[in-house]
RNA sequence: GGCGACGUAGCCAAGUGGUAAGGCAGGGCUCUGCAAAAGCCUUAUUCGUCGGUUCGAUUCCGACCGUCGCCUCCA
């Protein structure tokens, strides 16, 4: 078993094989916290999250860097609506960067994203930063023009080799206006002049000002992980320019490679449209959350390649929610049998080899590139096949149920994170409630035998209400609890 | 203008040089007092269009049409 990666570098699939075996090193880029996130932002580090978490099944040893811009991109231009509120308020930026990074943490729990080993922040690296723009005008990779440093693209010939562009196209096709202070257009800044109402600024040797855009990334990447180190991810849109220019920072800073695997992420779009804030057509992860599960939002992500963009319409989101509400169903009723399961009736799937072949069928789904829609499907078959046995055997060992519950409770709870909490069950079973369930249901059971149907029907609706279903079965009638 | 991606059933979405996964929705049946859940069966002679290569293409090549992304902060 091989894992395959597509290496935007090189824009093939390649082995994948980390730098020091058994571990990977990942720096993936972070939300610039202004504002609350969107499902856009979710799509990115859902799939870098489910990433992550193979590798880990695979027994990689990963450490997991993520950072936080929370500089650089607040220029008070008077256009940000934020900052000038800040203002106003007579909040200190950093209040405002505080609350939309807490927003994003808490976003990014509540879809279970895990959260990375490192979340470096730009303003907690500024000496550094300092630092290496040093270096690099050292080293006659930047100059200096009036506070402004700027990074000299032609000192570096490869430069536009991860998106594959040439700087005479680049050249050919700017529409920004160009900088008189540049000596190339597409040189870009690495310390910028603050002018004195800018609200963040630090002294440095070029005088006040603040990083640039892209430097951050080069610093804090290789700051935690070396250089070079083995996955920079992200999303796909930033490949140029802010990952070019990444990689032209570090490997004109460092004689080496910056990473070996590039895997960026295909937008979220609405209406084939890119989800973008500009263009207003955003439903922030909080409002998402309102509406569908976590589990169902990461399913309708993972059901798209990574690579490719996903659709978000209300339509897709719901079929998301009872796809995955499927998948929950079986296991439930695979954990309503181990209630009751000899320990010793008919050993099914049992053949552990029929799970095996599930988890080898997920597994080489995973290693064609994350392919979690084909990981999905293989699921869905194990679900189909367990639903099966499930009706067709009523005395189901407890070893294979057991079996089937971990082979479910690794793929699509530790791998994919589409599984719900079990404790969300158990909140609400205590002795109390038990007991008080039990009466409930003898007096159903009662009315049934009576054939009072008004009254069963009352008494379940009346459940429903609370969020608890019933389940008639010709055994008898359970329950349960879906908050 | 430059670079790039995509176009598969009602919707979402995998995939392969040899005859189309999976989910949702729809239809039929079983179970049920009725539901719900579950089960069984069913829904693309066809993969944007037109050519080419091939014994054979949805899969390779070319053209065209359409959609989108990046080139400016953006996950």
């Amino acid at each position: 078993m091989t894992l395959k990666v597509y290496n935007y570098l090189s824009r093939e699939m390649e082995v994948f094989e980390p730098i020091q075996p058994g571990r990977v090193g990942m720096y993936v880029c972070g939300p610039t916290v202004y504002d609350h996130s969107h499902l856009g932002h979710a799509k990115t580090y859902v799939a870098m999250d489910v990433i992550v978490r193979y590798l880990k099944h695979l027994g990689y040893q990963v450490r997991h860097v993520r950072n936080i811009t929370d500089v650089g991109h607040l220029l008070d231009s008077g256009e940000d609506r934020i900052l000038r509120g800040a203002r106003r308020h007579r909040l200190e930026p950093m209040e405002v960067v505080e609350t939309y990074m807490n927003s994003f943490f808490e976003d990014m729990d509540a879809l279970k994203v895990q959260r990375p080993n490192i979340s470096p922040r730009a303003t907690g690296h500024i000496p550094e930063i300092i630092q290496w723009i040093r270096d690099l005008l050292d080293a006659g990779y930047a100059y200096e023009v009036a506070g402004n440093v700027y990074f000299s693209v032609e000192a570096m010939p490869d430069y536009g080799k991860l998106s594959r562009r040439n700087v005479e196209d680049l050249e050919a096709g700017v529409r920004v206006q160009v900088r008189d202070e540049k000596r190339h257009p597409a040189d870009f800044s690495l310390w910028k002049r603050a002018e004195p109402e800018h609200l963040m600024q630090w002294p440095s040797p070029w005088g006040a000002g603040y990083p640039g855009w892209h430097i951050e990334c080069s610093v804090m990447s290789t700051k935690y992980l070396g250089q070079p180190f083995d996955i920079h991810g992200g999303g796909l849109e930033n490949i140029f320019p802010h990952n070019e220019c990444e990689i032209a920072q570090a490997e004109a800073h460092h004689d080496a490679d910056f990473a070996k695997y590039w895997v960026l992420v295909g937008s979220l779009t609405v209406n084939g449209i890119k989800m973008s804030k500009s263009l207003g057509n955003f439903l922030t992860i909080k409002d998402a959350l309102a509406l569908y599960t976590p589990e169902a939002i990461r399913f309708f992500i993972l059901s798209g390649h990574y690579r490719g963009p996903v659709d978000f319409s209300r339509e897709a989101l719901e079929a998301a929610q009872r796809g995955v509400q499927r998948l929950h169903n079986t296991l439930r009723a695979v954990r309503d049998r181990m209630g009751t399961a000899p320990p010793a009736g008919t050993a099914i799937l049992s053949d552990v080899s029929a799970l095996t072949d599930y988890r080898k069928a997920f597994q080489e789904a995973m290693e064609e590139d994350f392919n979690t829609p084909q990981a999905l499907a293989v699921l869905f078959e194990m679900v189909k096949d367990v639903n099966q046995q499930l009706t067709q055997k009523g005395d189901l060992s407890m070893g294979s149920l057991a079996a089937i519950e971990k082979t479910f409770g690794d793929l699509a709870g530790s791998v994919l994170g589409i599984l719900p909490a079990e404790e969300k069950a158990s909140a609400v079973s205590s002795e109390l409630v038990e007991g008080l369930m039990d009466i409930i249901m003898d007096l159903r059971r009662e009315a049934r035998e009576a054939k009072e149907w008004e009254r069963a029907d009352m008494l379940r609706n009346r459940l429903a209400l609370l969020g608890i279903m019933l389940n008639d079965a010709p055994a008898g009638s359970s329950w349960t609890y879906e908050g």
